[in-house]
DNA sequence: CCTTGACTTGGAGTCGACTCCAGATGATAC
DNA sequence: GTATCATCTGGAGTCGACTCCAAGTCAAGG
């Protein structure tokens, strides 16, 4: 699969595809004779994880790390469950940040939602006094 | 209270408190005789809706935008809801690829666990094999 | 054969959100 | 009265994460 290709599936740029790669956040894809990108399966897994870990604010130089440890092979399994720990960590934190501001803005939304019919009312009712309603 | 406490009493440094009121993220403050910022209570509620929003991800253009609106007054309402609907919505979709992040991070983190303690029942097999357990 | 279009590279530019800095001011401590 | 300290300002610098660009290569179509 050419980039183009990927990057319509994923909805992530080929600048950002390459980008990634140069960084060493994904693993270099094999080319065909012309020297262009061929993304298999095994490279479109890959694709997806980091779109998946991004899309939830994981910090690229950790995915470099985790990525890199994987590559590494088996005896980083311990450190790489620790890195998923902590990031898991993070992100329940930040989502319980998100949960909150979601509450305030329900209230909000909810406050305006009322200030919005009152003022409905209030045209209606002098409508009325006008014989207009 | 003077931006030293505020600052202490928020998590958000000095810098960042005049920061937002230059931009106009937070209308301005008033000053003490020679000229120091004196945040009064409103002063910090906004500071900390700021704060809130903010670490929810709402961008600074928005929310200035919002707090622009507020400042202008009554008839602003409605534009205000929606302003807030919106970012609602954006929000809503954050967490919930947050959640599906978070899904998986359980998955990978229980998949690690597992390989682990496989290791540590080999490690053991190989003892008792030689007779060390 | 030449053009078109997708791809390549390395490097530079952009964007959002801070963060830092130099130089000035004014209150307090010695 | 001078040193220390927190504060002030405008402007510059940094950082993470892309995003864009120029110049080059190659396959396919007319």
């Amino acid at each position: 699969m050419k980039i183009a290709e990927v990057s319509e599936q994923y909805g992530i740029s080929s600048d950002t595809l390459r980008y990634y790669e140069r960084i060493g956040l994904i693993p270099p894809v094999n080319r065909d004779g012309g020297g262009i990108r061929d993304y298999n399966e095994l490279d479109l897994r890959r694709v997806e994880f980091i779109k998946c870990m991004r899309s939830a604010g994981l910090p690229i130089e950790v995915l470099i790390e985790y990525v890199g440890l994987v590559q590494r092979g088996d005896n980083t399994i311990e450190a790489r469950k620790e890195i998923l720990i902590e990031q898991r960590r993070q992100l329940v934190a930040r989502m319980k940040e998100m949960q909150k501001t979601l509450g305030i803005l329900d209230h909000k939304i909810a406050a305006y939602e009322k200030a919005v019919l009152k003022a409905e009312r209030e045209i209606l009712q002098a409508q009325d006094l006008m014989g207009q309603g």
